[in-house]
DNA sequence: GGCAATAGTTTGTGATCAAATTATCTTTGC
DNA sequence: GCAAAGATAATTTGATCACAAACTATTGCC
């Protein structure tokens, strides 16, 4: 689809936004496979649009760690190595933990409601096999309940952390398919009705755990902390 | 001075790269009040350059946090709350705390002696009121121990909250100057030496916590925690 | 005198083009 | 046959322009 299609349900957005959520969208849902390199006209082309908005979408996705500069001024998706994996691990586990534990504080019966909408989405994607909406699932329900801790500066900081390992997570799947997951936010989910917090962190540190986990093990890497 | 002073010293460097540099540095260490609006067309004629550079610096700023974008596509300084200064000061302690207790691992003695000569001139700013030299001094000492810690994306995530901050602490200097500035970094630095991590993450939430502490006292603001 | 409509100014956005840089292909010399 | 050097192609970069949206100041009306 090129954002021509689109254009009529985001009039008055300006191009440049919209070429920005188009490709943060496919790199973090597996759009894209880690290491491709990526033109600006390239890009300009498949999107149907002139090169400048998507020079602006790609400076800010650079930023957001969601694409890579080298030195040769050639841009691509980052790509995977054992240190990043681990080191995204490790942050993830610190900062989403914490934005949890802020969102017990502020969370209502009708959040519990919606996160267990979306978890039945993921259930539905899972028995179905589908990839795409498995990791659509799985970013909404958790941004969902990190959106409630009322902390922007930290949200931003773990979306910036999603991005990066949002085509690793594609190449995960793609080898090995749905199969091997389980949903673990039925833990998450019980942990909050009872309001209780170390529940929750546990059940957190474990679907973290889990992905990273499949990543590294996916990828051959060694398996120690 | 305006940019083309100092293209020989930075061939080769795309415009929009320099731009983005020395907009950085305005911003983290005291050249833009909270709240200041700016525009693209006003800040390439300031730096002598076109508008194409400043865009895409100015896109990247904002990608970072250094800059708002508002609704009707204008761009600010971001200005001060009392929620942002308290977001800001929790990811801080979270982070940092972790970064120094993982460069402790890999801490040689050329380090500590490279640290000591950035307290040293720390002190010397202090000593002459030289508030832009204690800004950059402070960031020296936190991001060369941090650097050590070989957590790449960790610290692009705390660098990401220095940039928030940096026009806050602007204000209250220039309110109040360095005379009530204690130099915590002493007692980090004996940590450092002992390999004591324990009294590092110490010594790290008391200096955290007195430049967050200035802030929120400088804006009236309340103090409890 | 206060408010709303309007004209004029400022500013962001997107397209196009030329210049500079980098990559790729071809050819030449050994 | 292979490596180095030159030529060619592709790409980024920066400037300029036209246009649209937003803001400001003025004017006119009630």
């Amino acid at each position: 689809m090129t954002l021509q299609s689109a254009v009529a349900a985001d009039a008055g957005i300006p191009v440049h936004e919209q070429v920005y959520r188009q490709l943060r969208e496919r790199i973090l849902f597996g759009g894209f496979l880690p290491g491709k390199a990526v033109t600006l006209r390239g890009l300009a082309d498949e999107l149907g649009v002139s090169a400048m908005p998507v020079r602006e979408a790609v400076r800010r996705l650079i930023a957001e760690n969601a694409l890579e500069l080298h030195g040769n001024r050639r841009v691509s998706i980052p790509d995977v190595s054992q240190e990043i994996v681990d080191e995204i691990w490790s942050a993830r586990r610190l900062l989403e933990v914490e934005l949890a534990s802020k969102a017990l504080l502020h969370l209502g019966d009708d959040d519990i409601k919606a996160l267990q909408d979306i978890d039945d989405q993921i259930d539905l994607a899972l028995e179905t096999g589908d990839v795409e909406g498995y990791m659509r699932g799985n970013y909404e329900f958790h941004f969902y309940l990190y959106s409630k801790s009322r902390s922007e500066v930290l949200i931003k900081l773990v979306k910036n952390l999603w991005v990066q390992f949002g085509p690793f997570m594609r190449l995960v799947y793609g080898r090995s398919g749905t199969a091997n997951l389980e949903d673990q936010h039925k833990q998450a989910l019980e942990a909050l009705k009872a309001l209780d917090q170390k529940a929750l962190q546990a059940a957190l540190e474990e679907d973290i755990a889990q992905g990273m986990g499949f990543i590294r093990e996916s990828l051959g890497l060694s398996d120690k902390a």
